[in-house]
DNA sequence: TTGTATGCGTTATCAC
DNA sequence: GTGATAACGCATACAA
């Protein structure tokens, strides 16, 4: 592994160090010809690649991003992810991805590894729980953006979804087609866009005159949910319509109906937050709340460039993108 | 935005910067208890951070490595992803992930990125396309690692699966519970692992004494694959089972079977390549071909740290992990 | 048009 | 035990 350096080129073409800079960065604007493919030639046949590690700490610009994703497992981190990369490869700007898993500790490990890396700006799904470290970095004017969930007080550009609105518009819908007894289905309350779900859940349920039944509220982690769906299910009165968190919430659910041979959506009507790929091709197909997860992914791109340029006075402000129900087979008029 | 630096943390602490720089490194084997106070204190009231791209330059070592996906969308390149950042994250090592999409031209570009950002090492899954580039790194000594794909003749690590074996296994299955008219359903055959599998497709229809129909050798775009489908299907012998390439094959044989009213597994029994999360939980659950991705992405890059390291003389060679055959409710005995 | 000198923040070498 | 100083590879004033 030989490392052929801006000198080398130098020496070989018979020019000095700058030249060859000048002639790296496309500044040839007084350069002979003669001279540009002296260069040429040298760069050609040493080999010669630009080490952009020394770029970065004379320019204090890495042409880098973080991106502190929520869980590559799931299908809206992925989405969202592919959206950034490709805003950012057309600028030719690296993206770089960590899986936060929702840990506060791992994502507290990911800030301060990227920031010593000293990538040019952040995008993170916040878990919520770093205030003091979101702080100083806002402070410190570090381009932050935050993507998917809210951190209240905190003055920064954030992309999200209206979670309220689109739940009650589900449940809306649930009941349009005489559902009462509607659960809904989630992970820990742990993170903003969860509680305003189940926020919105509650809202519909009273604007319709139904009554909250906590038990028809099922929070819990993955591995247990099957357990607490088994137990509300087992009641006297099971729900009729379930409204499920994301994507793998609606994996347990399709586990549990599996089986207990429940057939969705005869044994309940199902509606499931994300985009699943496959929503269309089973039987049924799935009711979804779908996130425009790539404009989504754009939107925070171009922000966190425009704070990287400082190319803005904008204040920072919430930039909420709208859910579509999509209705399909596995929501149904309650059967009685 | 701030920036302090080793220099500050010295005059701080009234002494210099490389009794500093010992500090950070955990090199206080002769350092005063008062010395290592001092330097704590000021590091504590500057908030000092230590720039990781100076000490990249310095060090010639970035305690980065690159992972050329081929498409983030797919399940493997998923999964294989997690496992690589999950034994790089024990070894204080950042994973940097980038979408190659199959595209010769995009993973070339990356390949030099990559290695202008001097990460340590890379583990590609090649298109195959770029042969004089790998072999440059290669003679370089370069440290990498190739991900489920083969490419012949070249002196390098690779990390696969058997193909042809997984896909002889399922063939037998088929023809075991009767199927005689089997089709294979993939993406272009630009890829190794594609070519395999088709190659163990036609040795087992051979070893079956079956003819091979080149009609049941669906090779396609996805977008396109479903006008395939539906001119096979067309046909006075339509296949009574089918192969899938990968999971976004499935989701086309599924969206094709949903618009024809083709109902699985009485239309036709049905089998897939990777790991399905949905497979147990529709109806009916899905037969699929299991590679073991995650321990797939922990040799991959434990191979390429031993490489990083010089930790090993072995000459390189492929590792071949086996598939396994997950039969569900999607294969059943031909209905006449 | 091209060359020289300097600095980016860190670590390594060697004095002291 | 600690400190000066020279690299690392590149970019940028400024000089020539």
């Amino acid at each position: 592994m030989v490392k052929v350096t801006i000198g080398d080129v130098a020496n070989k073409a018979g020019v000095s160090k700058s030249t060859v800079s000048q002639f790296l960065n496309k500044r040839y604007r007084y350069m002979g010809e003669e001279t540009k493919k002296k260069i040429e030639d040298a760069i050609e046949k040493l080999g010669y690649h630009p080490n952009y590690v020394a770029r970065s700490l004379k320019q204090k610009r890495t042409s880098m991003v973080g991106i502190i994703v929520a869980n590559i497992m799931h299908r809206l981190s992925t989405e969202v992810s592919r959206s950034i990369e490709d805003f950012y490869h057309k600028h030719d700007i690296h993206a770089i991805f960590c899986n936060a898993d929702n840990d506060p500790e791992k994502e507290k490990k990911y800030i301060e590894m990227l920031r010593a890396k000293q990538v040019d700006g952040l995008i993170i799904f916040p878990t919520g729980q770093n205030i003091a470290l979101y702080k100083e970095m806002i402070d410190e004017n570090y381009p932050v953006v935050f993507m998917d969930r809210r951190v209240p007080g905190l003055p920064v550009n954030s992309v999200m979804v209206n979670n309220e609105e689109a739940t009650q518009e589900a449940v809306n819908h649930l009941v349009s087609l005489g559902h009462k007894r509607i659960a809904i289905v989630t992970q820990p309350l742990v993170i903003s866009s969860r509680k305003e779900r189940v926020e919105g859940y509650k809202k519909a349920l009273q604007a319709n005159s139904l009554t909250i039944n906590p038990n028809f509220i099922i929070v819990n982690e993955i591995r247990d949910l099957i357990n607490d769906l088994k137990r509300t299910f087992s009641e006297s009165e099971p729900p009729t319509a379930l409204i499920a968190g994301n994507d793998l919430v609606l994996l347990e659910i399709l586990r549990f109906a599996k089986e207990k041979q429940l057939r969705i959506p005869d044994a309940f009507s199902l509606i499931v937050f994300d985009n699943i790929s496959f929503a269309d091709f089973v039987s049924p197909s799935i009711t979804t709340i779908g996130q425009p997860s790539f404009e989504m992914g754009e939107k925070a791109a171009a922000l966190l460039l425009e704070q990287i340029n400082k190319a803005s006075d904008e204040p920072p402000k919430d930039f909420l993108f709208k859910c579509q129900l999509n209705v399909r087979e596995s929501s149904i008029k309650r059967i009685e």
